[in-house]
DNA sequence: ACATTTTTGATTTACGTACATCAAAAATTC
DNA sequence: GAATTTTTGATGTACGTAAATCAAAAATGT
C-alpha cells in the first residue's frame, strides 16, 4: 500500500497536525522536527494523493482563452477544442471563459487582455499578435499573479510563462525541404503566401523556409512574399494573378490560412499537378485538396494537443509547480494524402 | 456549484441510499423510483466525481505489459515509456508488471500470456506475433474477463479489445509516396528491407508501400524483400551485398528495425546521397543518420503515446466503459532533418 | 387481513487530505 | 524560576462518493 500522512506521522513520531504543517509549509514547526518529518517522507517515498488533496481543497481553476474571431478554419477548430475542454471542466476542475477578438488587431487584443485581467482568473491563454503594447499587457497580467500561456503564435519578451505551439522556424524549414525535394528536377520559381507579417508564427515560418531554400535549393528563384490576410477571397485573387504572371511557377508555400482561396485559384487554372503546393493546418478544405492532389503536403499543429497542453501548463503555473518542457512540446505533423487521419465528427 | 449525490436525493425526493443504488446499479429499486432518480440526474446535469469515487473505492488497476526482449532500440524505448508509466502509477492507481519475451517467438509469447493470466490482472498489453496459437491465448484471457490491448503490432481475429498502434498500411503508403517523390527524376530499382514477415506490422507496411509504388511510381523496379530479422549485424551484411549487387540502386525502404546496420552499410559504400533511404522509428541511430543525411526520412510512432493510450483503454475496458476510438488514434509521425524534436534524457 | 417479500430510509464508516481550534508541552526570555 | 512565546498534540469537520447495516415502509401474495 502506498503510504499516507498517517504513516508519516507514525514514522516520524509526531502528530498528524505537524505532518500537515510541514507538507503545506505552515508556520510553527521547529527545523529539527521539520527535518524528522521530511526524512520520514523521503524514506517512505510518500507522494501526496493529488485527487484527495483537490477534493479536500475544493480547488478549481478559472481560465480565460483569448481567440481570434473570424471564419479561419484552424481558429474555429481551436475554439472547438477549447469548448471540448470546457465540457470536461467538471472532471478537470477548470472554469473556462472564451474571449473572441478581431484577428491581427493589437489594440483589440490589449483590451481583451485587460478585460481578462478584471475577471481575476488563475490563468490566461492567448493567441498573440506580436506588438509591444500586447507584450506590455501580458506583463501586467503576470505582475497581477496571473499565469499566461501564448497559444499558436508566441510573444517572446513578454515574460509569458510558456508557449503552447510548434517551432515555426522548424516548420518553415520542413516545408522548404519538402518543396525542394518534391519539385526535384523542375526549375521555375517558388512563391510564398503568408497571412500577415504582424504575427510571429508567419514570420518564423518564412524565415525557416527561406533559409532552407537558400542553403539547399538555390537554383529555385524565390518570389516576393504575398500577404493574403488569411482571407480566402483576397487569397484567391492574389494567387490567380500570381499564376497568370508566372506561367512556369514550380511551387507555392502557403504558410498562413485562407486555403480555400488558394485551392480555388489553383484549380481554376488547371495547374494542380504542375504546381507543388504545401500548406499549413489540416482543415476540411486542405484535407479535400490533399486527397484530390491539389495540395501535396500539409503541415499541421494539433489544436487539441495545444489546448490540452496549455491547460496543463496553466494549472501547473497556477500551483507554482514546474513544467516538464519536453513533455509539452507540440509536434509538427506532416500529412500526405496517404496518412490522413480518419475524419472526425 | 456542481451538483452532488445529495442534490439528486433532494431533487428526486428519495434518500441518499437510493441514489447510490441507482448510480451503482445495485438491486432493490423499483423502476418508477429509478426513473425519478434518473430524471433528477438528467435535469441537474449530474456527473459523478471520478476522483472522489476512486478515492472511496480504493480502486486500482493491475496490468501486465508483454514486451519483446533484445536490443531493438524502439522496443527499449517502448519499455522505458512503460517504466515511466510505472513511476506515475501512484497517481494513476495502476500497478504495472513487465514480462519480457524473445522477439518473433510465438511459443514464448503464448507462455507469457498464460503466465500473465495467472496473475489475474485487470488488463494485458502485448506486442503481438501474428500466429493462431497467440490469438488463441488472447481469446482465453478475454474469456477470463481480462482486457487485452495489442501494442505496436496487431492481432486481428483474436478478439483483442483494442489496438494501440499506427495504421501500418497507411505508413507503408506514406513511405511509398515519399520514396517516389524524393527519387523524382532518377530511375533505378528500389529495395525493401523488412525484419520478419511473421509480424503483422511489417507485412502491412510492405503491402502499403508496394501498392503505392505500383499505382503511382511504376517506373521504379521493386526488388524482392530482404528479411534482416531486426538484427543490425545481419542487416549490415545483407544491405552491403545488396548495394554491391545493384550499383544503380535508387532507394531503400527499411520497414523494420536494425537501422544501425543499415546506416553502417550505406556509409561504408559512400552512397549516402545517391540512395534515398526511408526508415522507421526515431532512435538515437536513426536520428543521427537523419541529421547527417544518410537517412532521408523517418516514419515514427510515438511510443509514449502508445503506452499512455494503451493504459487509458485498459482502464476503460476494465471498468466496462466505452472508448472514443478517434481519440486513441496513434499518429504516423514523419521526421525530416528539419523537424527533429529536441533530444530527451 | 395476514404473512411475506421487496423496496426505501436513516445512519455510519471509510478513502486521503486540508484546515481550524484549543489545550498541552516545550523552549525561550528576563 | 516565573512569565512569555513558540511549538506540538489531539480532535473534529469537510470534500464527494462507496458501501454496509438495520429498521421502517410499502407492495405483493394468499
Amino acid at each position: 500500500m502506498r503510504p499516507t500522512v498517517h504513516d508519516i506521522a507514525a514514522k516520524a513520531g509526531v502528530s498528524l497536525a505537524t505532518v500537515d504543517r510541514v507538507l503545506n509549509n505552515r508556520p510553527g514547526v521547529r527545523s529539527v522536527t521539520r527535518d524528522k518529518v521530511e526524512r520520514a517522507i523521503a524514506t517512505l517515498g510518500y507522494v501526496r494523493d493529488v485527487a484527495a488533496a483537490n477534493l479536500a481543497k475544493g480547488r478549481n481553476y478559472p481560465f480565460v482563452f483569448i481567440l481570434p474571431a473570424g471564419d479561419n478554419s484552424f481558429m474555429r477548430g481551436l475554439e472547438s477544442e477549447v469548448r471540448a475542454a470546457m465540457a470536461r471542466s467538471a472532471s478537470e476542475r477548470t472554469q473556462i471563459t472564451i474571449l473572441p477578438v478581431p484577428a491581427f488587431d493589437a489594440q483589440a487584443l490589449v483590451q481583451a487582455l485587460s478585460e481578462a485581467h478584471q475577471r481575476r482568473p488563475a490563468g490566461v491563454a492567448v493567441v498573440a499578435v506580436d506588438a509591444p503594447e500586447v507584450a506590455e499587457a501580458v506583463k501586467q497580467l503576470r505582475d497581477g499573479g496571473i499565469a499566461v500561456v501564448t497559444l499558436v503564435s508566441d510573444l517572446p519578451g513578454s515574460g509569458r510563462d510558456h508557449f503552447a505551439g510548434v517551432d515555426n522556424v522548424a516548420a518553415g524549414r520542413t516545408a522548404g525541404t519538402l518543396m525542394g525535394r518534391f519539385t526535384g528536377g523542375r526549375a521555375g520559381p517558388i512563391a510564398v503566401l503568408a497571412g500577415s507579417m504582424l504575427v510571429r508564427d508567419h514570420r518564423d515560418r518564412l524565415e525557416g523556409f527561406s533559409a532552407v531554400m537558400a542553403e539547399e535549393f538555390s537554383s529555385h528563384r524565390l518570389l516576393p512574399v504575398i500577404e493574403g490576410q488569411d482571407d480566402p477571397v483576397l487569397v484567391e485573387k492574389l494567387v490567380h494573378a500570381l499564376i497568370e504572371r508566372e506561367p512556369d511557377l514550380a511551387g507555392i508555400y502557403s504558410l498562413g490560412a485562407g486555403n480555400r482561396g488558394l485551392v480555388a485559384a489553383i484549380e481554376r487554372t488547371g495547374k494542380n499537378k504542375a504546381i507543388c503546393t504545401i500548406a499549413h493546418e489540416l482543415t476540411p478544405h486542405s484535407r479535400a485538396a490533399l486527397r484530390s492532389g491539389t495540395i501535396d503536403a500539409v503541415l499541421n499543429q494539433d489544436a487539441g494537443h495545444e489546448v490540452r497542453s496549455a491547460i496543463r501548463v496553466l494549472k501547473a503555473k497556477a500551483d507554482g509547480l514546474a513544467v516538464i518542457e519536453a513533455q509539452e512540446r507540440i509536434r509538427i505533423d506532416i500529412f500526405l494524402k496517404d496518412n490522413l487521419p480518419i475524419e472526425q465528427a
